[in-house]
DNA sequence: CTGATAATTTATCACTTGATAATTTTTGCG
DNA sequence: CGCAAAAATTATCAAGTGATAAATTATCAG
């Protein structure tokens, strides 16, 4: 007999089963869910939920768990710095593996609510962007052109935003197909290609004047 | 004696002090809060609220409207057309104005949050920029190049995603300081003036390449 | 088949919440 | 001032909500 035909599950198999569901529940619904909604929508009593769960935060902490952890791949960041590709070809499929990751919508929508309601629980996940893939990207493509970058406290903060304003537009699909329920084209890969090469290209090209901008110190911030 | 001052303000004042601080209040704590909360804020009882606003949702429509009405200048789009002067000039003015209007927490975290309520909401605003201002970018900045673009339905869907991948991530930047409380540098100009020239170079560049894959047909969607 | 155990449900509580009605306070005109 | 109209508050309701305890139902080893 399927584990799925019992009516009375083993408290493990019940337990994922209420967390999977609540995941998908959540993303669509929202933060504000109220436990019997999301027991009537699984179809078990609401009671039910607090065998598995403390409380109704302690579900939501587990949820987070769930979608944060273990998606980021320490590989990207190797991948990037691979200078046995071309650096185009390396941004073209790290944002290939990056995008096929977060556009989710489980991902993005509890990303951004969550976000909303307390940003201390996105802090871990950007950090890591942040402080090691962005200066990285910068480097691998002013290598490129030749320089080898070596990041500052001068040059910081305008390659940060620079990669910040490139990077975060990938995320950003995932915002207009999950949230604004826009269309996005189904084929990333050829967009995805053309706006490295846009990036790439332009990055090069403006190299001189970026480099003369962060020389003329932290006027930033 | 100042308005303020009295007890019991003119119902129009008070419709207004209502509104007005709802606003702030719900950009800070989103959309689920109580009509208690909110009336403990402001100091007034809960049931004034009702004497205002029919009921919570009518409060909250209200709310959106203020919020968005009047927030898109039509002359942005005048300014990227006037071919007196140069496209990047004409680009780093349209985003000094446009971050200058949406960098505002109450414009940023009431989008964000209603959009994730209900995606109906953005709609009107988004389809402004979607078909008026993005074909517009592109075409000013082929010109520059000396191509006189004009959009075709197998162009569209690559324009469309190449613009939305500059001109949102400065929305973004919106996203990062008022939802993900990160720092943002205070100046933004010169950081708009490099992205500017980033953007057009690269597109000048990669520009025999696009039109060459908009040709290859509509594999995209 | 049987009974102990684990899984689940029903019943219930105390508190919150949107909304309405009745009552009280303030304002400003004559 | 004095008083009517407007503005605001207090009191209250019905429905919803997180959480707990008691009762019930399914499971499976012996």
């Amino acid at each position: 007999m399927a584990k799925s035909a019992k009516k009375y599950l083993d408290a493990a198999d019940r337990e994922q089963q209420i967390l999977d569901f609540a995941i998908d529940f959540v993303a669509q619904r929202g933060l504000h869910f109220t436990t019997r909604e999301l027991a009537d929508a699984l179809g078990v009593s609401q009671p039910l939920l607090y065998r598995y769960f403390k409380n109704r935060d302690d579900l939501l902490q587990k949820i987070y768990d769930e979608v944060y952890l273990r998606r980021w791949d320490p590989g990207w960041n190797e991948l990037l710095a691979d200078r046995s590709m071309p650096v185009r070809e390396r941004l073209a499929r790290y944002l290939i593996a990056y995008t096929d990751t977060i556009l989710d919508e489980r991902w993005i929508r509890i990303f951004v609510a969550s976000a909303l309601e307390d940003p201390q629980i996105t802090i871990r996940y950007l950090g890591l962007l942040h402080d090691t893939t962005f200066p990285l990207i910068f480097a691998e493509v002013a290598a490129e052109a030749g320089f080898e970058f070596r990041s500052t406290p001068e040059t910081e903060v305008l390659v940060r935003e620079i990669v910040w304003g490139f990077h975060s537009s990938f995320f950003y699909m995932g915002v207009r197909k999950f949230i604004y329920r826009n269309e996005i084209p189904e084929s990333l890969e050829p967009i995805i290609r053309v706006r490295v090469d846009i990036f790439v290209s332009g990055v090069i090209e403006t190299l001189p004047r970026i480099l003369e901008l962060s020389r003329s110190g932290p006027q930033l911030e």
